[in-house]
DNA sequence: ATCGTAGTTGCAACTATTTGCAAGAGATAA
DNA sequence: TTATCTCTTGCAAATAGTTGCAACTACGAT
């Protein structure tokens, strides 16, 4: 299925509707890779759809949000990142709060998390968006004062 | 140790100062209880400190966060909730984003995540302001459309 | 008690994000 | 195709959060 055909499938689900704009957004996100904040997508988004907003931008990436085709990475404290989701390969991030860095928790591993999740408080967290935050490797060693 | 003691004992850790606003804001958190806002804490913080600035307030939060005083609550989405952290109950929290309720996670299970995450991925965790966000039980349910 | 250094604060300007509202435009049915 | 119903958008104003900088002050050294 293309990009702009999951747009639609997956906006109509959700009773929203399916505009340039968000086609636009949407596809600065996945041709641009990685994680994104608001402005950031807004620069890009512009060079294609000059008259674009910033308020459309950020209510267009909460919409997208909610549809399921992006994931949002809130590393503890500010800017919020978002970047496509990757149905393939559902994944967490771990961020360490010393070195800033970003690490990647596998698909086998989240399952793990999830499942335990709902078995013991019968929540089903977001396997897509799982972000943990604390001392890498690293980091960790370090902070033994 | 009285929460003074401690603000001065865990400042000093960081080669940070003791200051009427840190103090006041700590107790401010301390007193209200719960999850506040930055905007919240600055209006109650300011009854008792009038010439209290609102750009004091966010770099003070920062500062009282990475001394590990308080605990935030980024819910995925925006505005990021600060509280003060409880040592006797490292918890985390499961933000529904349909009902946007919150939920808390006892101590064993977070211990056991933190104790997994550490021997799979050599990375350990902020037991403290561990936020996972996804569906209830309840919206879980109505969420099979 | 006084001094000096470096961390902190208040201020003001700036950037980022949200909101209300009227005009615009997808989707569905006729 | 046209009408119609809502969802969306752009705009502008409001709110929230950040930053540079000079003045201030906690606190260890003298």
């Amino acid at each position: 299925m293309s990009c702009g055909e999951r747009l639609a499938a997956e906006l109509r689900k959700k009773n929203f509707r399916v505009t340039p704009q968000r086609a636009v957004i949407l596809e600065t996100i996945a041709h641009k890779g990685g994680h994104l904040s608001a402005q950031e997508v807004y620069i890009e988004a512009r060079e294609r759809l000059p008259g674009l907003n910033i308020a459309t931008v950020y209510r267009t990436l909460d919409s997208l949000h909610s549809a399921g085709l992006i994931d949002l990475l809130s590393s503890g404290s500010r800017p919020v990142h978002f970047s496509l989701r990757d149905l393939s390969n559902p994944h967490g991030h771990l961020v360490c709060r010393k070195c800033e860095r970003i690490f990647e928790i596998g698909p086998a591993f989240i399952d793990r998390i999830v499942r335990e999740v709902r078995q013991e408080e019968g929540f089903v967290i977001d396997a897509h968006h799982l972000t943990l935050t604390g001392l890498c490797e690293l980091c960790a060693v370090d902070d033994l004062r």
